[in-house]
This record gives C-alpha cells, structure tokens and sequence, in this order.
DNA sequence: GTAAAAACTTTTATGCAATAAAATATTTTG
DNA sequence: CAAAATATTTTATTGCATAAAAGTTTTTAC
C-alpha cells in the first residue's frame, strides 16, 4: 500500500500539472506565473519549484503526459494497408503536427523545444527524450512490416532507418513550431522533398546486382 | 560617410559583444550577469537590453561572429578530392562540431540552441537562421561537383538533398551538444547510421532501369 | 496512544532578468 | 548657437529562481 504522504504528493503533482494546463491555455505560458499556478493548485510557489525545477519543468511535465496518449494511439491510427516509405512518413508527421496543434499553441512549443535543450539531464529532459525514442519505434516497426513484406530491401537496417526518420521529421517539426506562419502542408512537402532527395542516392546502385 | 552616432552605436555592440565573449568564457554563462557585461562594455544595463533584447540574444550575436567564420573557411577546409557523399557528410559534421567545441562550452551550446527557438521571428534567430541555410548551401555545391562528375544519379536534386542532409547533420549535432558524455566518434557513427540506412533505400530499386 | 524523529511545506529573503517610464545627456539640424 | 531629435541612464516594478529558517504533518518506535 502506498503511504498517505505518497498519495499527497501525487494529488499535488496531478494539481499542479492540471492547473498549469488550464492556465496556460487561457493566458498563455509567459502572463502564467508560478504564483498563479500555486494558487490554483493550493500549494506554495517555493512547492512549485520544488517539484518541477521551473515553470518550463511544469511545461515539460504537462507535455510529458499527453505525449504519452499520443504514442498509445498513434501506432493504431496510422494506416494500416502497406503503402510506400514517403507515404508512411507523411502520415506519420501529420498526426504528429496535429497532436501537437491539439495540445498546445505554437509558441508555447517553443518553449518546450528550448526546455528540453536547457534542462537536458534532468529527469523530465530525459523522460521526454526517451518518448522521443518510442516514437521513433512505431517507426521501426513498420519499417520490419515492411522488409517482411518484401516492400523494403533486407539489407536495410529497421532500427537505424527508424530512428534516422524521425530525427528528420523531428527536424521539420521544429521547424513547423517555429513560425506561426509554416503549415502542415509547408512542412509535409519539405519533408517529402528530403525523403525522395535521400532515397534517390541508392548506395549500392553500381557495386550491388 | 557615417554619423558620429552611427559609429558610437558600433563600438558600444562591439564592446558589449566582445566583453561578454570573454565574461562567458571566464564565468560561465549563467554566473554573468548582464551588469557584468554592461561595466566591462562600459555602458549601463539597460542599454545591453536595448541593444540584444535578452542576455541569450548577447550569446546569439557573440555566436553569429563565430559561425560567419566558420563559413568563410569550411569549404576551403574541406577535402578537395571526389570521395562519396558519406564521406563529405562525416567530414563536414566534424569540422562544425570541431568549431563549435573551440568557440564555446557545450552548456553554453544548450543556451544558443534553446535562444534560436525562442526567439524564433527576431532579427537574431533570423541571422542565426540564415547563416544555417549558408552551410546547407556548401553541402549543396559540392553535391553539384559529384554529379558533374557522375558520382551521383542525375535525378537527384541537389538542393533538395543538400537541405534534408544538413538538418540531419543538425539534429545530431544537438544531441551532440545536449549532452556532455557524447563523444564527437559516437555522433560521427550515428550519422554514418543515418546515412547508410537512408541511402539503402533506393526508391527506384524496381521501377527504373 | 503518544512522544520523538523524519519528511514536507511554507515563510522569508535575496539576486537577477526583463520591461517601462521618466529624466538626462549628446548629437544633429537649421 | 539654439531647437529638435536621438540615445543613454536612472528609477521602479514584476516575476523566476534559489537558499535558509521556521513551522506542520506524517511516520516510526516504544
């Protein structure tokens, strides 16, 4: 059983994080302060910091959690028939950017990105990071989907070209957050353009076959 | 011929730029406080703010010197002779990581590259932006020079494959910087990961030729 | 069941970034 | 040389972040 101070801490983390939530989608993330979030979760601001680190922690947090739905349904809502690479990558960034546009606003994307950068190292950095990595395994997976249906030569390595994927479509996806005026679009045919760009080059076109 | 005041503004950006160079340096990013570089400049703290707007936008200013260098040199630094696409991709993310060590600490690198995204749409992070779209262009002249001479399929784009292989070479390279236990060899690796996954695809393995 | 110990939170205080408005100084222009 | 324009500095305020001290509540052990 779990003690009653262990449930206490829970209840404030999960008041802190829900009401950082409220109040950054109705304020925005910069006229939010701790002392805000605080008040609304009936703690102090120094208990703030002491859970989170900083306000962007809290951010990291709140982002953490609804990552983690969209992992649990992203596999399951991409297409299943087996379609070609490029077509798999777009639909992947597209419910990727949708996620993201869902959840929270541009520009407090932004602070996220620079937050994991920032506070690399600390729990929360890395928590984010290794979400980052079980992304890129829906990639994977596919990819041996893929082999195993002889749409991808055996040669390729899955875990490389997964994560080599997603490091590209994390890429465009910071770019698609860092400007208010880049859409989705914008972004699909940037990443369009890489994919049948890198997949023309063909390694082995001479000395293989 | 320009003002007096045109001039004086130059020396007090110079001066500002110059002694927080050596302020970091010596200090540390974080144990610098923008009154630190505002009496080594010889100005007061308000004028620094008016100036560069953040004490990351200092850092970003400080780094865009450097980086306009680095651009000056990097293609002459590179290999001259025909060699394939994954050897200039490994000797062009060595010679940037290389730089980047010899300019700044890689504390220093997390503030630069979270600053780039927060202050996403100001003048700074434009610079900043420009000069990246620089060094993908270097890429993008040498995949010309490798198709001239037939090392690479006609049918690539090289501006297009120029772009998808810089912000690859980017996103590694803040994993380089995100942590301070990679070593320059385990980016070098990841990438040639990257690379050889990606260039095993072969998009046109069935349907040409 | 209760007292001592341990674990947390809150209070209090400080330094610094960032921003705005008012005051002051210097250059430019006519 | 004086008025106007342009900058910088001074002054003041808010909020993030951090540390130390004080105060509470839960646990533990008897």
């Amino acid at each position: 059983m779990s003690t009653l101070r262990a449930r206490q801490k829970e209840d404030r983390r999960n008041r802190i994080v829900s009401s950082a939530k409220t109040l950054f989608k109705d304020k925005g993330y910069d006229k939010t302060t701790i002392e805000n979030i605080a008040v609304a979760a009936e703690v102090s601001g120094v208990t703030v910091h002491n859970y989170y680190g900083t306000k962007a922690g809290v951010l990291l947090a709140l982002v953490i959690e609804s990552d983690k739905q969209l992992i649990a349904q992203l596999d399951e809502s991409m297409p299943h028939e087996q379609g070609d690479l490029i077509t798999l990558m777009i639909a992947f960034a597209r419910r990727i950017m949708a996620h993201a546009i869902k959840t929270l606003e541009k520009d407090i994307w932004r602070q996220v990105i620079a937050a994991v950068t920032t506070e690399a190292g600390t729990p929360l950095s890395k928590a984010y990071s290794k979400l980052d990595e079980q992304l890129s395994f829906v990639l994977v997976r596919r990819i041996e989907a893929m082999q195993a249906a002889g749409t991808l030569p055996g040669a390729v390595n899955p875990l490389h070209l997964g994560r080599a994927l997603f490091q590209l479509q994390n890429a465009r996806f910071i770019e698609f957050i860092s400007s208010d005026q880049v859409t989705q679009d914008e972004i699909e045919t940037r990443l369009r353009n890489d994919l049948v760009a890198l997949f023309s080059v063909c390694i082995d076109q001479a000395h293989s076959a």
